[in-house]
DNA sequence: CGGCTTGCCTAAATAGTTTAGGCAAATGTA
DNA sequence: TACATTTGCCTAAACTATTTAGGCAAGCCG
C-alpha cells in the first residue's frame, strides 16, 4: 500500500486550499481524504477531529495574515501605514476568502490567546503611533479599526454591496480617507 | 397519528430558537424533528431541505432586525438616530445570536433582493439625512455604517475583545462619539 | 537481516440528509 | 351522514460524513 505521506501540516494546508475553493463550511475530512486519495480513518492519526482540521485552518490563516500585514507596515507610517494594512485584509479576504472565513472561527480562550490573533491587535496599535491617540483612546481606535476593516471586508465578501452604485473602489478609498481624518481628529 | 400541525412558519421559527440556543450551525432538520417530537422526513412536506430551512431563518431575522431598526428610528434624528441604530444590531446580536449569524448567510442574489436587506440600507441612508452629506459620499457613509457595526459586532460577539481593557462599553460609546463626529466633518 | 514503529487499511457504529411510497386524519361534497 | 379527496405524518431505504477499533505491511533502526 503506497504511503501518501500524509502530515498533519499537509493536510492543514490542503484543507486550507478546499477552503478557498469550496468554502470554509465544505472543508470535511471526507473531502480531503478524496483529495488524497486515501482513505478518511487514515486522516485520524494526523488530526483528532474535523474540529481539529477546521481549528488548524483557522490558525494557519491568522498567521498568514499576521505574516503579511507585518511585512506591509514595515517602513510605513500614519496614512501609509493604515492604508496598508486595510488592504492586506481586503486583499487576503478576495484571494482566499475560505481561510479569511475561517480566520473567524471562535476558538476557546486558550487557543485564541497562543494563536496569531494577539499579533494583529499589536500591528494594529503599532498604526497608531503614526496619530496622537494615548491611553484608553488607543484601545477604542484599535478596536474601531478591526471593526472597520473586518465589517468592510466580510460584507463586501458576501455581496453586501453588489447592488449599489458607486463601485467599491471609491468606498474603499473613501473610507480610509475618513478613517484617517478622524484618527487625526480624533473626538474627546 | 395525532397530527402536530407543522407549518413552514412554525418550522422557521423554532429553527430560530434553536439557533440562538445551539448555535446556526446546530440547525439541522434532525434536532427540528426531535424538538417537535415527529419523524424527520415529514419536515419535508414544509421546507425544502436543509438549505432552504437555513434560509427562511435567515429572512426571518433580516425581517425582524429591520422591524426593530425602523421603529428605534421613529422620530429620531441625528446623533440619537445614529445611536439608535447601532443599540439595535447590537442588542439583537446579544439577544439572539443564532438568528444574528443567521442574517449573515450568503444570499442568492433573487432572494437577496427580495429579502429585508434593502430595507437596512434605507434605514441607514435615513440616519444620514440628519448629516450634510449627498450624492456618492451617502452611498460610502452608508457603507462606513454598516462596516463599523456589523464588523464591531460580529468581533465582540466571537469575543474578538474578551481578553482586553477597557469594557466594551465604553468603546461602543466612544465609537459612536467618533462616528457622529466624522459624519459631521465628512471629509472631502 | 529481524524487529519495531508507524501509515494507511478494513470494518462497523452513529448521525444527518433526502426521496419514494403508504396510511389515516382532516376537509369538502352530496 | 357517508363518501371522496387532500394532506400530514409515517416507514423504509440510499447516501454522505464522523469517529473508533483493530490489522497488515512498509519503512527505519539495530
Amino acid at each position: 500500500m503506497a504511503r501518501v505521506g500524509l502530515t498533519t501540516e499537509r493536510l492543514t494546508r490542503a484543507g486550507a486550499e478546499l477552503a478557498d475553493e469550496l468554502g470554509f463550511d465544505q472543508v470535511t475530512l471526507s473531502a480531503l481524504a478524496r483529495r488524497f486519495e486515501v482513505k478518511v480513518a487514515s486522516l485520524y492519526s494526523h488530526v483528532r477531529s474535523s474540529e481539529d482540521l477546521r481549528t488548524r485552518i483557522a490558525l494557519l490563516a491568522l498567521a498568514e495574515l499576521a505574516d503579511r500585514a507585518a511585512d506591509a507596515l514595515a517602513g510605513r507610517a500614519g496614512k501609509e501605514a493604515l492604508t496598508a494594512l486595510a488592504n492586506v485584509y481586503r486583499d487576503y479576504a478576495k484571494t482566499h476568502p475560505g481561510r479569511y472565513a475561517a480566520a473567524q472561527l471562535r476558538l476557546d480562550p486558550e487557543t485564541a490567546a497562543a494563536s496569531a490573533g494577539v499579533r494583529h491587535a499589536q500591528l494594529t496599535r503599532a498604526i497608531l503611533r503614526g496619530y496622537d491617540l494615548t491611553g484608553a483612546d488607543q484601545t477604542h481606535a484599535v478596536r474601531l479599526l478591526g471593526s472597520v476593516f473586518h465589517g468592510y471586508v466580510s460584507l463586501e465578501l458576501g455581496g453586501g454591496f453588489d447592488h449599489s452604485a458607486p463601485d467599491t473602489e471609491q468606498t474603499w478609498a473613501r473610507i480610509l480617507d475618513a478613517l484617517d481624518s478622524l484618527l487625526r481628529n480624533w473626538p474627546d
